[in-house]
DNA sequence: CGTCTGACAATGA
DNA sequence: GTCATTGCCAGAC
């Protein structure tokens, strides 16, 4: 567990429920821009009966980029969050649930 | 040490 | 709107 990680659990903990945030934006929160793509890596490593909302984390275009199983399990709980989300994973109401 | 990979982002066609 | 390209950076090999 290094800054970095710590860092990007401490901000993700913090989103609220019924919004989300972008993988870009939750790197720069934790204080270190650019790193999008180490997020999605820091995520993937998360166990199963973590209590982080991940799944509140999607990629700047408004949609899932996970694929599969993971897909359905992130659609879901973003549901029942009460945001919608498209068979293709693009989320409806995006612009009114992302972080600004 | 060189290369490849990934739950990405910004840009342009 | 979608797709391709380029930049990005830490880890795996």
């Amino acid at each position: 567990m290094n800054e970095f990680t710590q860092s990007i659990y401490m901000n993700l903990a913090q989103i609220p429920k019924g919004r989300i945030i972008s993988y870009g934006q939750l790197a720069k929160l934790a204080g270190y821009p650019n790193h999008s793509r180490h997020v999605g890596k820091t995520l993937a490593k998360l166990p199963k009966d973590t209590t982080l909302p991940w799944h509140r984390v999607v990629n700047s275009q408004g949609r899932i980029s996970l694929s599969g199983d993971s897909f359905y399990k992130q659609k879901e709980r973003l549901e029942k969050e009460g945001i919608a989300i498209c068979e293709n994973g693009k989320i409806m109401n995006f612009k009114q649930v992302i972080m600004q």
